[in-house]
This record gives C-alpha cells, structure tokens and sequence, in this order.
RNA sequence: GCCCGGGUGGCGAAAUUGGUAGACGCAAGGGACUUAAAAUCCCUCGGUGGCAACACCGUGCCGGUUCGAUUCCGGCCCCGGGCACCA
C-alpha cells in the first residue's frame, strides 16, 4: 500500500461491507472451552490464551424501549450497576446509527469517520474514545428514567448485540467517555467497608454493596445481579445470558490462491452446497492475472453452472488457508484415498497426533481452528476422538546476528552474517564488524528471527558440509530448550563439533585396547562406584530430560558431564575398563536419537551388530545409585556457611549434631542462642541462631 | 490498550516441588606440546576485599511472605508472541 492505495492498481483502500462465508465455530465455544481441561499435555500457555480468547462470561441481555424505534438489547456483565446508567451507546455500523446518520449529516460524518478508521482489536483498544449523541432517548428498563443513546467508536458491532448500557461511576472506559462529554457519572456501587469513593478521579470497578439503587440499596453485588436479573425476566425487559468473546470464523477471501468455496449462488438470491456431481470445484490454472481482481472474478464465464436444471452462478471467494491447516493432520493417515476427505478406519487408526510441534504464533488461531474442525468431523462421524493434538510443544524461532550498510537512498542493505569478520578485545567483547570483501566496516543491528528480508538465514548445508549433520543437530538442540528462541552461533557449532570429536577419540581409543572384561559389581572400587553412579545418575536424569520435560539442552548437558568424568578415571584395572565401557555404550545409546551418524559408527565398534536404532533404551541400575554417604549444605540464618558429609541412613539428631559442630558453622553460632533447626533430609540443615 | 511469555556472568544457558545461584558450552586469559602456527591437552574465569581460609555484594527495579526466594505475593520498567485478512 502507498499513500493508502494499492501499489498496483492505484484503488484506494476503503472499508466495504460484502456479503461473506462464516463458519458457526461459536456453536462450539463451551466444548472448545470445557475439553481445554482434557489436554494435560498441552502447554498451560496456550491454553490460558485460548481461554480467554473464547472468553466466556456470564452476563444479562436487557432492552431499553426507545420511542418509535425497535428496542434497544444491550449485554452486560455488571447487571449489579443498571441503576447508574447514565446512557447507552451503539456501534457505528448498528442499524439505529445508520438511522440517524440518514437524519443528521453531522452522524453521518462521524459514521463515515468511524468505518474508516482500523478494525484490529489493537486499533480499537488504542485510539482516542469518540462519540456522537444520536438525538434519540432511550428508557431504562427498570426505574422508567430518559438516558440519551450515544454513537461510540469503541463500541463493536460483532460482540453481544453492538450496544452497550454505560454505567460510568463503575466503568473507567465509560467513565472517559462520560468525563469527556459531560455526561451523568452516579454512584450505585459503595465498597464493602463503606469507604468513601471519589468519581472525580476514576471509575470504581470493584464490586461491593448497592446505593441509590431504589428497591435493591444495600444488596451485595453478586446478590443483586440475581436480584435484577429476576426482576426484569418477570417484566420481560431480559434474562442471564451466557456470552462468548469468540466470533465467528470469516472463511472468505477475495483473492485466486486458494480452493474455491463449494457454495452455489442461485437465480433468487439463496445459496446451496455444490452438488456432488461438481465436486471438486478447481481453480482454473489457464488464467491471466491483472494484478487487480482475482481471475475467477474477472472472467464472467468460470462462475456459471446450473443447479437443478436452473442457470447459477459459483462462489468466486475462495477458502482462508487456515482452512486446510486445520485437518490436513487427519488427511496425512489415508493420503491416497480418492473416496472422500477421509479413511475413517485409517484415520481413527492413527489419530490423535501424539506429539504435535508448532511455534507459538500459532497458540491460538490454528490450534483453535484445527481443534474445531477436529469436532466438526466427528461430528459428521469421519473421526471418533474428540481433540486432534494429544501432546503439544510450541518450539522458538531461530534467530541470527543482523548487519547492514546504508545506501545512497538511506535504506537499509541488509549483509549476510556469513560475509561479516568479526574482531573482539581482550574480554571477549566484540570491537568491529568487518565486511570480508572489502574489509570496511559493516552495523550490527542485533539478533532477529531468520528472514530473506534480513539477509541473515544461514543454509544449514553449508554447515552439513563443514562439519556433518550430527555437529549441526547437536547444535540446534544444545543451544537452548526446544520452546525457546535459537540464537545461532558459528562458535556454538564449533564447540559442537569439539565434543563429538572428544567423545569419537574417546570411544575409540577404548575400544582400541581391546573388549572389556565383564563388570564384577560386587568388586568395584570407590572411583569405579563413582563413574557407575555418575552413569546411572546421568541415564536417569537424560530419560526424564526426553520423555517427560522435553528439555535437550540439558540431556546434551548431562551426557558431555558424563563423558567428562570417564576421562578422569584412570584405566589401570581390568574392572575400570568395564565400568568405562558401559558409561561409554550409556552415551551413545543417549545421544542417538540427537547424533544418529556417529552413535551408529561408535555402536559398531563397540562390537554391536545390530544397528544403534534398534538398540532398547537402557535400563537404570538402582543398585548402582544406592550410596553410603551424601553431602548436606547447613546453613545459619539462611546463609551457606559449611558442607557436611554424612552417613545416608543417619538420623536427624546425628546429621543435627555434624552440622552444629563443622567448624565453620561454630564460628556464626558462638556465643548465640540456638532457636531452631530444621533439616532438610539429603538436602540442608539450616540453623537459626539469635 | 488487552491476553500470554520472558529478563540470571563478556555470551548461549542450568538450577525440575521454596533448599548450595551460574551445571554444560562459547568467548577470553595463562600454561604444556611445536622451529612456528593450527589442532589437542591442562589451569583460571560473576563483582569487591584478602597470600589464603574466608567475608561482603549479586538472578531487570521497588517492596512483602519465609529459617531460607532466580522460584511465591503486590507494584513498576523493558523485550518478545498474539489480537481474528501474514498464515
């Protein structure tokens, strides 16, 4: 868009109402809502953000009657108020704005002005609250008074009835609005405590107790919510209402890339489902783009059809791509079936999706979409679970440096990061940034998400091909949880590949000395005991690390400790060779399913015939993590101030004792009272001293 | 503006249920090997003071709960994601 038209055609943009598809996913709101509590396996995350997005609230539709016109239905959650109302207001594009905008030139400007400002949410939220008195009164429903009926830009015609009842004593939006314009701001809400409240700076918005509000003064808020509530169900001006903030799904877009909408445009202005016989409905691929109009709409020939002998006209709006997002998880179980969307034995075989992977961008459009349209095909009996995605994990993004040079026009040239020499000072800080072509100095515009635009994605096979697959793999899943952003580093590989060159050379020249004799348990020594609990510590921590946390940073983490700690066991002792073989069998059984390639090559050497895939996951030893003795930090009044070794079966008042006598802690207690002790068992003791 | 995350050394991060802050790695510094460099190996590595033992400070900012807070609570600042037509 330039200067607000189209860069190509030149049309000004402008807000049109047209008539559009919807899907009827608000039929669905309260089972979209309630099975959230069925997905344990979801990030809380998302589902708090779908939560709210469905937004559900329990509230009260009432109508204020209005003198020759319709009577006005307003939604509110905050029946407890009706006695404040001080006026009510309607969206721009509710039909009794339109009315008095046809009466009334100046409404009609501030209507116009209205459909052309933003509709996001953002927008809305964010612009300056307006309005414009209509002229008209409305009466309210209960004590019979005029409030006028205002015009409100803030005010969406999609949510509840595109009216609202304005209580600005117990609104702050309202509030704003009624401080701007002069209008009547009542108490009818007093704290609980009976403290004062001044209208003057703020709204109230807390409930309490009710004041001039005639027959319902002195009722707590949730009482007469009911209160009103009944009230006005028995004078027919209302009832409770449940009320969801989901809208429905605008399915329709104008444009040619997508699959045509299956919907047939009669000769008497109804619609009908495309008739089997003309399914599918093809987008034309013989067609000429003017950059304008989408090519089906420009060509009055592809729309015509008949439809029960009679002459019709297709659709030309095509689906929203979420559309297909939304199942093609279902189609993938049965992707050559020609006899309809899906195999419903294949699909009922495979589904639910055990683990579904997907930024978090998506937490609540598409993983909304797909779990609605999920029910729709059960619903229709093509699938007979209720939900789609079993597990979820929301993966980051990967970010890389940004540099850039400006040109003449004092736009930005964006430079590859592989084009840029860096140096750095004696503390490791970066002191210039250097393009390697010409050596001239290059910006640093910090780290951002991968993009063309950025010129800072990095082709991972240009990596492959330096280092291997596995360095690169290692890297990705290294440098931070899955759920986070990436920050690449080309240091961060080399490091990589460092430790699988370590643990190469380590698993080798073991296995270069020949087979290991089997492990004698019962005749280990101290250090063996060690590397094995080590061992054994490690694989417990890393199957956790896989299975439960999705965490492969950290199983990364623990495998490199690991591997550590065998080079510092000197291999003196035919047992100390068998304890290093199965730490060394341990992490190449880790860290396969993360660096396949040289896990398979290390397995084949280590004597296995059977490929590393194959292999079972191993098994921990309890016995091997039993030990004699443990460390215990103490601390005085929460603060660490010695380490104790003690007996693991020790009982509190031995560990009490050990602690209260380490040298250390002597010197903070002497001379102080002792109030009181508490051990942590295998932790801490923590002593406090007055 | 609203909803959801996040903020910890020079850097990426770890600390899983309130219990030793900084595991693991990168960068940096020192050393060994080498004619030299690369590679490799060893050591140091949050800040301040101290020969050291150790002490004090330290997890965005301010306050609170607790024997004990990166973790819980209240308020604030900054950054990222979403806000329905980018998908």
């Amino acid at each position: 868009m330039i200067d607000g038209k189209g860069w190509r055609s030149g049309a000004p943009v402008e807000r049109k109402e047209i008539p559009q598809w919807f899907i009827k996913i608000t039929d669905y709101a309260e089972e979209l809502l309630k099975d959230l509590d069925e997905l344990e396996d979801w990030p809380e995350q998302v589902k708090t953000m779908q939560r709210n997005w469905i937004g559900r609230s329990e509230g009260v539709t009432l109508t204020f009657d209005i003198k020759g016109e319709e009577p006005l239905e307003v939604y509110t959650t905050r029946p407890d108020t009706l006695m404040g109302v001080s006026y009510v207001a309607v969206a721009a594009q509710h039909p009794l704005a339109k009315k008095a905008a046809a009466a009334n030139h100046e409404v009609a400007d501030f209507v116009t002005e209205c459909n052309q400002t933003k509709t996001a949410e953002a927008d809305m939220a964010t612009m300056d609250k307006k309005g414009i008195f209509t002229g008209l009164q409305a009466t309210h429903p209960i004590s019979g008074e005029e409030v006028p009926v205002w015009i409100a830009n803030f005010v969406l015609m999609d949510y509840g009835s595109g009216a609202v009842m304005a209580v600005p004593g117990h609104d702050q939006r309202d509030w704003e609005f009624a401080t701007k314009y002069g209008l009547p701001i009542n108490q009818v809400i007093a704290p609980v405590n009976n403290d004062a409240v001044d209208l003057s700076k703020e709204a109230y918005t807390e409930k309490g107790t009710l004041v001039n509000s005639g027959d319902f003064n002195d009722l707590t808020s949730q009482e007469a919510f009911n209160a009103i509530a009944e009230r006005l169900e028995t004078d027919g001006k209302g009832h409770k209402t449940i009320n969801y903030r989901l809208r429905d799904w605008g399915v329709s877009r104008q444009r040619y890339w997508g699959s045509p909408i299956p919907m047939i445009n009669l000769a008497d202005g109804k619609e009908a489902p495309t008739p089997e016989d003309q399914l599918p409905v093809k987008l034309p691929t013989d067609v000429e783009m003017d950059g304008v109009r989408s090519p089906i709409k420009a060509d009055p020939e592809w729309a015509k059809t008949t439809f029960n002998g009679e002459d019709a006209l297709k659709e030309t709006d095509t689906f929203d791509t979420f559309m297909e997002s939304s199942w093609y998880y279902a189609r993938y179980c049965s992707p050559n079936y020609s006899e309809g969307m899906l195999d419903a034995k294949a699909a009922n075989y495979w589904l639910p999706v055990d683990q579904y992977i997907g930024g978090i961008e998506h937490a609540i459009l598409h993983l909304l979409y797909s779990r609605f349209f999920h029910k729709l095909m059960r619903d229709v009996g093509l699938v007979n679970c209720n939900e789609p995605f079993k597990r979820l994990l929301c993966q980051g993004m990967v970010l890389a440096d940004t540099y850039y040079r400006e040109d003449e026009k004092g736009g930005k040239d964006w430079i590859s990061p592989q084009d840029v020499v860096i140096t750095k000072d004696d503390k490791g800080q970066p002191l210039s940034a250097v393009h390697k072509d010409d050596g001239q100095p290059v910006n640093h515009s910090g780290m951002s998400k991968m993009s063309k635009s950025k010129n800072n994605g990095i082709d991972p096979q240009v990596i492959i091909d330096q280092h291997g697959a596995d360095t690169v793999r290692l890297f990705m899943m290294f440098a931070a949880p899955p759920e986070q952003s990436l920050e690449w580093s080309d240091t961060g590989v080399e490091g990589s590949n460092k430790f699988l060159k370590r643990l190469w050379k380590l698993a080798t020249t073991h296995t270069a000395e020949g087979d290991a004799v089997a492990m004698d348990k019962a005749a280990l020594n101290d250090k063996q005991k060690a590397l094995r609990l080590k061992t054994h510590e490690t694989l417990k921590k890393v199957t956790d690390d896989y299975g439960r946390r999705l965490t492969f940073n950290t199983a990364i983490a623990a495998s490199m400790e690991l591997t550590n700690a065998i080079g510092k066991l000197e291999t003196r002792q035919e047992q100390d060779r068998a304890v290093i073989r199965e730490a060394i069998e341990t992490i190449v059984l880790m860290l396969a399913p993360i660096t396949p390639h040289i896990c398979q090559a290390l397995w084949a050497r280590l004597g296995h015939s059977e490929p590393v895939i194959d292999a079972s996951w191993p098994t921990v030893d309890e016995a091997a993590l039993v030990q004699s003795s443990i460390q215990m930090v103490v601390q005085v009044n929460g603060k660490v101030r010695g380490k104790i070794n003690v007996a693991t079966d020790a009982s509190k008042e031995a560990i009490e004792e050990i602690a209260l006598n380490n040298e250390n802690v002597l010197k903070f207690t002497e001379g102080k009272t002792i109030r009181k002790v508490i051990v942590v068992p295998s932790k801490l003791v923590s002593v406090v001293v007055g």
